[in-house]
Order: C-alpha cells, then sequence, then structure tokens
DNA sequence: TTAATTTTGTGCGATATAGTACATAAATAT
DNA sequence: ATATTTATGTACTATATCGCACAAAATTAA
C-alpha cells in the first residue's frame, strides 16, 4: 500500500541535480531582499544554481514558486515558534526568547530583510490574491499559536488569550517593519523586552 | 528681497498643465496598489494625466518620483496626526480618534491598501537607500508625534512618552499591515480599541 | 514683433524580462 | 539492449519597460 509519505520509491526518468529544499531557500533570499516584482527569474535562477526551464518545471511560474517559497519559510517560522512556545520557563521568558529568535532571524547579516510575510507578501497582497491567501493563512498560523501559549499559562483570564495573541502578534509585525527599515538589533531587543511585561500583565 | 515662499512671482516659460499636488496624489495611488517595482511608468503618467517626458521633467527619475509621492503623503499623515493629537479630550479618545482616522484610511474603498510607508517603501529599503531614509524620517515623526503628546498627558510617568510612542506606533503599523493582508475595518477598529487603554495605562 | 524660456507630446532605442521549444543527458523498466 | 521517462541547458520570441531626443506649443521679456 502506497502512503503519501512513502519516498523511498524509485522515481522514474533522470534524477533531479538539485534538493528542494535548498533551492526554495535560495530563492527566498532573492525574493526577500527585492520583493517580488523586482526579482528577476534570471537572478532567481543563478541563485538556486538551476536554470529556468528547470525552475519552471519543478515549481511553476514565478507567483507559484515566490508562493511555495514564502510557505517553506512560513511553515518552518511557525514551527520555531511553536518549538519556544512549548519550551520551559515563564510565559514571559518564553515570549521573550520567541522575540530574541524573530529579530536574529529578521536582522541577520549581512541585511536586515525582516519578514517574508509582513515585508514582501503584504505589498503583493492587493495585486495577488493567492499570495495574500498564503500570507492570511500564515499570520493567522503565528496568532494560534501565540494564542494556545497564552491559553496555557497561568495569566489572568481578562485580556484574554487570543487578545493578547493579536497585540503580541501586532509587535511581531512591527518589529519586523522596523528591522527592514533599518533598525538595529539591540534596539529591537530592548523594545521587544519592554512589551513582554505589558502583553503578559 | 525674494523668500522662498514667494510663488506669485510669474515664471517664465509655458506653463503647466498640471497641479503638482494632485499628480502626487494619483501617483501616490498607482504606487499603493502595486509596489514600486511593479508599478510602470506607463501606467503612472497616465494616472498622472500627462507623458512620461514630463514626468521626468517635473519630478526626475522613478525613484526620486516615488519619493516625493511618499513625502507628500507621509507629511500630510503626520500633520492630520498632529491635529487630531492635539485635539480636545483626553489623550485616549485622542489616540483612538488618530487609530480610526488612519483605519479609515488604510482601508478606503475600492482596495485596503494600508499604509505607503508600511505597506511598500519598506519592501523597497533594502535595494534604496533614499526610500529607507525617506521611511526612517517619516516613521520618526510619526512617534515624534505621539510622543509629544503622551509628554503632555496627564498618564503616569512610568511607561515614558518615548516607550508608548514606540508602542502606539507599532501597533498602528500592524494594523496598516493587516488592511494591506485583507482584515476588514471593522475588526482593525476592534483591535484598535482594546489596544488604546493598555497603551495609556 | 522678435527673442528667450519652459512645457508638451510623439516617437525612438536600447535593454531586459517572462515564458517556452527543442535537442541532449541520465536514469529506470522490460 | 532498447524503450520510456524525467531532467537539463541552449537558444529563441514576444513583449514591455525605462529613459530620452527632438520638434511644436505656449508663455514672458524686451
Amino acid at each position: 500500500m502506497r502512503t503519501s509519505t512513502e519516498s523511498t520509491k524509485k522515481p522514474r526518468g533522470r534524477p533531479r541535480s538539485f534538493d528542494t529544499a535548498e533551492v526554495l531557500e535560495r530563492v527566498r533570499g532573492v525574493f526577500m531582499e527585492k520583493g517580488f516584482a523586482a526579482a528577476s527569474l534570471d537572478e532567481l535562477s543563478e541563485a538556486a544554481g538551476l536554470n529556468r526551464p528547470s525552475l519552471y518545471a519543478a515549481f511553476g511560474d514565478k507567483e507559484q514558486l515566490y508562493i511555495q517559497a514564502l510557505r517553506f519559510y512560513g511553515d518552518r517560522s511557525v514551527e520555531t515558534l511553536d518549538k519556544i512556545l512549548a519550551g520551559a520557563g515563564s510565559i514571559e521568558q518564553r515570549l521573550a526568547k520567541a522575540y530574541m529568535a524573530a529579530i536574529d532571524l529578521y536582522t541577520a547579516p549581512p541585511a536586515r530583510l525582516g519578514c517574508m510575510i509582513v515585508g514582501t507578501a503584504a505589498v503583493e497582497s492587493p495585486t495577488h490574491p493567492k499570495i495574500a491567501a498564503a500570507a492570511t493563512e500564515l499570520l493567522a498560523s503565528i496568532e494560534k499559536s501565540l494564542e494556545r501559549a497564552f491559553a496555557a499559562s497561568e495569566l489572568p483570564p481578562e485580556p484574554t488569550p487570543a487578545a493578547r495573541a493579536r497585540m503580541a502578534g501586532a509587535i511581531l509585525y512591527a518589529i519586523a517593519i522596523r528591522a527592514r527599515i533599518g533598525m538595529k538589533a539591540a534596539e529591537l531587543r530592548a523594545f521587544a523586552n519592554s512589551m513582554v511585561p505589558v502583553i503578559c500583565r
């Protein structure tokens, strides 16, 4: 019986010369720096290490490629967030840890590119409904993850877990924006740390 | 003696057939919908009602045109914000009013395009330093405006006016992002209203 | 009226860009 | 071995995009 996770089957034709995850990661780097529209397929295929026809055959057109890179990035981010929030320590400590990890990612040298969802997907949303849908879904996942953490915490019930999650999410998005516009990591960390007790009051 | 505000002098050659403010406003609409890179000069000049060479002569290249539209938008936004924050009512009421005005702007039909600074300028920042500089300046103006309002209020001094301003600004940016990704005005208003007492505690 | 000055608009050119056709290469199935 | 299948890479096409040259138009200065 064939399951969808059965990956040890030998494919029929010539084997691929690339690893999907690595290509999506490299492609994501170009999209993150330039945005969707300004990233040319020449740059993308060069960064990916394979040429345009192979890109098209494997991922479809530019929009589909972008969405796959976005989902790849977003899913891993949500996973990381979940792991940190499910870890040890007080909710304040875990939230702070999540912010620090996000800031590290958003300000990773050499450039401070922020978050792909907030930083480039949002711009394309009005003209690319599929990108908007993916971005909406990912932000919802992030806030669900935060909400679960608040719901499982011993905080007062009054600002509801959902309200706290919206607030914590808003701070995260603002951090991403500020990173991309040029704010340094140290300043971002100070801001995030100052917000943790406000959210967890 | 000639002052820089002396505008009643008769210019020398053929008079312009357009109003600068109106052109910048129309151009801004195109940039807001498509973003910087995806907005073509053909679309821009058509929306502006004048042809490309006139656009170039009057505003310079695409980047300069974008920056002028951004500044035009940003300066007016800061002005409006200042006016609302300097108005009557408690600081809570004025902050809420400022958020409601921003949400009206961000969700103005037919599309929900959010804020030009947060929504499109941030994306271009890594590749266009001049746009990054303008965006940084404008966000600083917004936060200065908020800070002045908090400093003049009777709130407890403990979260400093600057800290409150960073927080209020972060909420504003998150609203802009969520608007552009598709969140409805009613939901945004509920979120903003829930945040006002937290900021003004 | 003539010269000087600035704006306008048609049209051009160089470049780049998205997407694809087609022949070649590398693997498995029989 | 031969056929089948999938991936690769060169080369191509159609389009569109940015920026500008240049002549005509509209105004003021003299």
